[in-house]
DNA sequence: GTTCGATATATCGAACTGATACTATATTTC
DNA sequence: GAAATATAGTATCAGTTCGATATATCGAAC
């Protein structure tokens, strides 16, 4: 799941580890804080199976000889990032390879396993990559599942034999899906709208 | 985390392991599946510690001889569920300890490392064994939370550069949060008003 | 009669977490 | 201007959880 994760961050553009795990806080939105336990290792495992590779000449201070591509790179950190504070110690940045590439659009659109609401929200964060048709087959997947879960959610809410803190949890679990829910119909409407405008164009 | 939802599920009744996931997923409303691969180990763990242990004449086939205890048996379990269709194979069934008892409330009580929204679910599903001002502490502690993470997102939300996915991703994250804060706020004035109740009481 | 689905225990490898360790630079404080 | 503090950065470890898989029993459907 985190290699779909790195590997759609990394279509955009290079990263490095530590910038990766902000990216998915403020771009993603999926996790509050992965951490770096898991970031690294996973990192290692898409370089050992050549899906990135570090980008070289990204060491900074150990050599200092190559002012011309030094400064290159301090061009495009100040780029990067517009505030002042960049990269303080040797970072290790990677790219994405070919086949990496042709691995993310595989995982992103395997339908296998999307059950959780985590998996289910990074794959929609990185839908711009998928086709309609995935996307829509993605949406309706969901929605179903989401379903399933609100039939055994609100069974649970409406169990007796639960203390009020129990059932709180229950309702306030079942008003978190009924949301979800409300917000997979959304999408699929505008997916739908958009077909159909698209549909339109071709007459 | 799963060690206090058992144990949790535990302070009510006996339990076997299968059956801890079935509550888990009715009466926790926290996971919707856990994997037998967390419980059977977690159930070895709180045993090796002296937190649960197995009770003995639950292991149904292997011993005809006692029929006394066995119909005894099979009337716990008859009243265990209503519906017909019992334990088909030997069940192993935990009962929690003293010390498990002891080292229950002190995980529910334990601040540490509450923050994400399934560990706080689960403690609130089990917040009848807390004391009112504990119950308020971990609901303010978690307010908190969720408003320093209700920043994160909606700052995540305006950012310009996010396609209309990752965007509409980020906006139903803030969602969720509110839909959480609402819930918690909710929580605290009950939570008060009680409070206010209990000292009219008592004056 | 045999396949199917629910009940039940158990284990394995891989993945993820939280904690911790380490280093380097920037900023603030005295 | 020295010292503390914060931030940026890589890395690893033990413990926990997950998903898949194997095994077995029983009732029901076919």
């Amino acid at each position: 799941m985190l290699d779909i994760a790195i590997l759609g961050l990394l279509m955009d553009r290079d990263h490095h580890g530590y910038e990766i795990r902000t990216q998915l806080r403020d771009r993603l939105g999926v996790w509050a804080n992965v951490s770096f336990g898991s970031i690294y290792p996973a990192l290692a495992r898409l370089e050992r199976f050549g899906c990135v590779e570090a980008v070289v000449g990204e060491s900074s201070r150990v050599s200092p000889l190559s002012t011309g591509s030094l400064s290159g790179e301090r061009a495009s950190l100040r780029s990067l990032r517009a505030n002042p504070g960049l990269g303080r110690r040797g970072r290790k940045v990677y790219r994405i390879t070919e086949k990496g590439r042709g691995e993310f659009v595989t995982l992103l659109s395997d339908p296998a396993t999307l059950d959780d609401s985590k998996n289910f929200s990074l794959r929609m964060a990185l839908a711009k990559y998928l086709t309609p048709s995935l996307r829509v087959g993605l949406l309706e997947r969901r929605r179903a599942d989401l379903v399933a879960r609100l039939a055994e959610v609100r069974a649970g809410a409406h169990n007796e034999q639960l203390d009020s803190y129990a059932r709180s949890v229950m309702e306030h679990a079942a008003k978190g899906v009924e949301l979800d829910l409300a917000w997979i119909d959304n999408l699929l409407s505008t997916e739908r709208s958009n077909q159909q405008s698209f549909a339109r164009e071709a007459k």
